[in-house]
DNA sequence: AGCACGCCGACT
DNA sequence: GTCGGCGTGCTC
């Protein structure tokens, strides 16, 4: 007798252990560690799913009690065992119910959203075929259905089910006899949907210059003794880190193993997947957040299936099910969407690292601007430092100009643009070359307050402004309550209440002024609004239909723009101002990117740096393009402050409904911790970023410690607590662990 | 999470 | 006397 042990899929701290229960003989051949299996559960014996995570020949629990399986789940995927200790490792280092971390390791499997497509063929030889169909024709009145179906049959091998039965109307009780007959044969045929079919591009021959040859061969040649390692590979913006990944890539290849490739979701874009098709072809699929559940689900059923080589994704592709993963690529390493949001908040790059260790596969990261996580590790030989110095095509970084913002103030300047860079602009305009214009500002613009006293007008259920619309309400971006604009304050009367318009539109609207003949264009959150609304507005200004681009962030992500020799930073130093400990390497990394959308093409470009802060580091060190310089100073900061890499932040989180409860159990979990690790550094407990989110109040506490199993330690013993606790069971609890954005 | 068991209040 | 409130405890 097999027993098998069983995560259940209910995720609840309460039930996150393993449950025994006897494998019946019959399904002794189906059952094996990563099935999905349903079982009853409970006192109703309610029919649970659950995934088998162990198999064994005694039972470790009461015989009497256990209960048999009851069957295994039809065309779910098997969860390789190696993703079963990925889950296990999420579970421990990033804290969650095992329940949480199995799901964000297997592909969602929705029996419904898989197509399956049938198909019609012939059972018996052509010639035996054409004697039923003259049978059939001899009687009187033979089905025509039948009859449409044989010739249709005769003519061609195979017949979509479909088509057999709404162009051809043959109804399907007649594909029925027929089959019973044993005339023709039913099959199902799964019916991958692939994103992407266009093969027309064509590849072109790649070669690599000296120093991309030089870093691919020495990972190449790394690979071939067989050693799994982890490859920072820091190259200037320009150097042509993708060329380097894909002669890597091929090479994998062609040993027969996979590779996954991790891109930030805002740089999946239409260019960058054309790549590795061109290169790869029917090898590559994709992985995106626009697709459905049903079409995911098809991509690792395929890669599982060995059907493709290549993965090309976000975050979540790390866990697509390739049986023999030989190289793991991140891109933009640097990029924080490679920390997940939700429970379990795992960072990719950690967890790509422990999975190639699992199949002995070798992982590359790749950035312009790494991170200090990556590159103390670097230095420190932990991962191995590969650096590209020079720009694929030898062109010159782009020349950088710092304008100090204060002294345009008492020159009497109040425009958002600088002398020096309307200069500029006004020149580039002349010779027909194309303007950037970066305004680093996130979010929370166009919040509407009254001029009078300075009061916000907030959402009730949350503690954040409204966000003025045009149809004349105020909506709240995080729970969606809208009401009527106000048209006095509500705090003192007063009728001089607005809102501050994004400050795109207000650039937007200065640059129209002041260069009426330029053609602009804008992208933000408000002109992006359709799908391909980012596609569209980047080649709009790819083909030179527009002279400026304006936009935050994402105009600085990958693209490749030849003709643009000026860009300006509108102010470098709003992202400096943010108050956590990221705001320095946020900012250089921004600046660093701006700065390299220049001089793509043959013209030399310059990029103006507008701040009111010219000596900060961040700026300075951006503005030279010195990486190394920027890394030292941002390490001693770290250093000095305790910060990550140099050491480990826990953000514990407890939120409830009702405001007492949440603040008691905060100062409960804050005791636990003083008790059990006297030693570790306690900030809080205290008010989340957003205190109050959907009428649920949320308080945190952060933890400081040197060593991270320190901190994994803390988490298991205040998981312990909560599961004994009778009392606050209604506040819930999570963790973060090094978080990257404010709780 | 869901369901049963169990011990106290206001009802046919 | 019983129906039903939700506190407590358990699920292989």
């Amino acid at each position: 007798m097999k027993y098998a042990d069983i995560i259940i899929d209910i995720s609840h701290e309460r039930l996150d252990k393993t449950f025994e229960y006897i494998v019946p003989t019959k399904l002794e051949d189906q059952v094996s560690e990563g099935m999905q299996v349903v079982i009853p559960f409970g006192k109703g014996d309610r029919a649970i799913t659950g995934y088998v995570v162990g198999l064994h020949d005694k039972p470790g629990f009461d015989i009497t009690k256990l209960k048999p399986i009851a069957r295994v789940v039809k065309d779910s995927i098997a969860i390789e065992s190696q993703l079963i200790s990925l889950a296990a490792f999420l579970k421990r280092n990033y804290g969650s119910t095992m329940n949480q971390a199995l799901k964000t390791v297997i592909p969602i499997k929705k029996k419904e959203n898989e197509k399956l497509k049938k198909e019609i063929s012939l059972a018996i030889p052509l010639e035996q075929a054409k004697i039923e169909l003259t049978e059939l024709l001899t009687k009187k009145n033979h089905a025509v259905g039948k009859e449409r179906l044989l010739r249709e049959l005769l003519e061609v091998d195979v017949l979509d089910w479909e088509l057999a039965t709404k162009k051809l109307q043959v109804p399907t009780a007649n594909i029925r006899v027929l089959e019973k007959k044993g005339i023709v044969r039913i099959e199902s045929v799964r019916a991958f949907r692939n994103p992407h079919i266009n093969k027309s591009a064509q590849a072109k021959q790649i070669t690599l210059n000296q120093q991309q040859e030089a870093a691919a061969e020495q990972i190449k040649a790394d690979i071939d003794t067989g050693r799994s390692k982890t490859y920072l590979i820091h190259g200037v913006t320009g150097s042509g880190k993708t060329e380097v990944y894909m002669d890597v890539m091929e090479h994998v290849i062609n040993m027969g193993k996979q590779v996954i490739v991790l891109i930030p979701e805002i740089a999946l874009t239409y260019q960058t997947v054309m790549r590795f098709y061109t290169r790869f072809g029917d090898k590559v699929s994709i992985l995106n957040s626009r697709m459905s559940p049903g079409e995911r689900f098809d991509q690792f059923e395929r890669a599982k299936a060995g059907e493709i080589s290549i993965m090309v994704g976000p975050r979540s592709a790390l866990f697509t099910p390739f049986a023999n993963l030989g190289l793991i690529i991140i891109d933009e390493e640097h990029e924080s969407s490679y920390k997940s949001e939700v429970v379990p908040r795992y960072h990719a790059r950690e967890t790509a690292v422990y999975r190639a260790k699992l199949s002995g596969a070798t992982v590359i990261l790749g950035s312009a601007t790494p991170s200090l996580e990556a590159y103390s590790r670097a230095t420190s030989g932990e991962y191995q430092l590969i650096t590209l110095e020079n720009r694929a095509k030898g062109q010159d970084m782009a020349k950088c100009e710092i304008i100090d913002l204060r002294q345009e103030l008492q020159s009497g300047n109040r425009s958002m643009i600088s002398r020096r860079l309307m200069e500029l602009m006004a020149d580039r305009l002349e010779k027909h070359q194309q303007i950037m214009l970066f305004l680093n500002r996130r979010g929370l613009m166009g919040f509407v307050s009254c001029r009078a006293c300075g009061h916000v007008l907030k959402c009730p259920h949350c503690d954040v402004a409204l966000h003025l619309h045009k149809d004349g309400t105020m909506k709240c971006h995080y729970c969606g309550y809208t009401t009527k604009a106000a048209k006095v304050c509500p705090s003192c009367g007063s009728k001089y209440i607005g809102s501050f318009r994004a400050g795109t539109q207000r650039l937007e609207e200065i640059v129209k002024q002041a260069f009426p003949q330029a053609r602009v264009l804008r992208m933000d959150a408000d002109t992006t609004k359709g799908k391909d609304g980012h596609e569209e507005i980047l080649s709009a200004f790819a083909a030179h239909e527009a002279d400026v681009l304006i936009g935050t962030q994402m105009i600085v992500k990958g693209h490749d723009f030849a003709n643009v020799t000026l860009v300006g930073i509108i102010a470098a130093d709003i992202s400096l101002n943010e108050s956590d400990y990221h705001s320095g390497e946020r900012t250089f990394q921004l600046l660093t990117q701006a700065v390299g959308r220049a001089g793509r093409g043959d013209e030399p470009g310059v990029a103006v740096i507008q701040t009111y802060q010219p000596e900060n580091y961040a700026v300075l060190t951006a503005a030279a393009q010195d990486y190394s310089e920027f890394y030292k100073q941002e390490f001693a900061y770290r250093k000095l402050l305790s910060y990550p890499p140099c050491s480990h932040i826990l953000g514990i989180q407890v939120a409830c409904d009702k405001q007492a409860d949440a603040i008691a159990q905060a100062d409960i979990l804050a005791g636990i911790i003083r008790q059990t690790d006297p030693e570790i550094v306690i900030m809080g407990p205290e008010d989340a970023y957003l205190a109050k989110l959907k009428d649920v109040y949320r308080r945190v506490i952060y933890l400081k410690a040197d060593d991270y199993d320190r901190l994994v330690a803390v988490k298991d013993t205040i998981d312990k607590f909560l599961l004994e606790q009778k009392q606050y069971r209604n506040t819930t609890t999570w963790f973060d662990f090094d978080p990257i954005n404010t709780l």
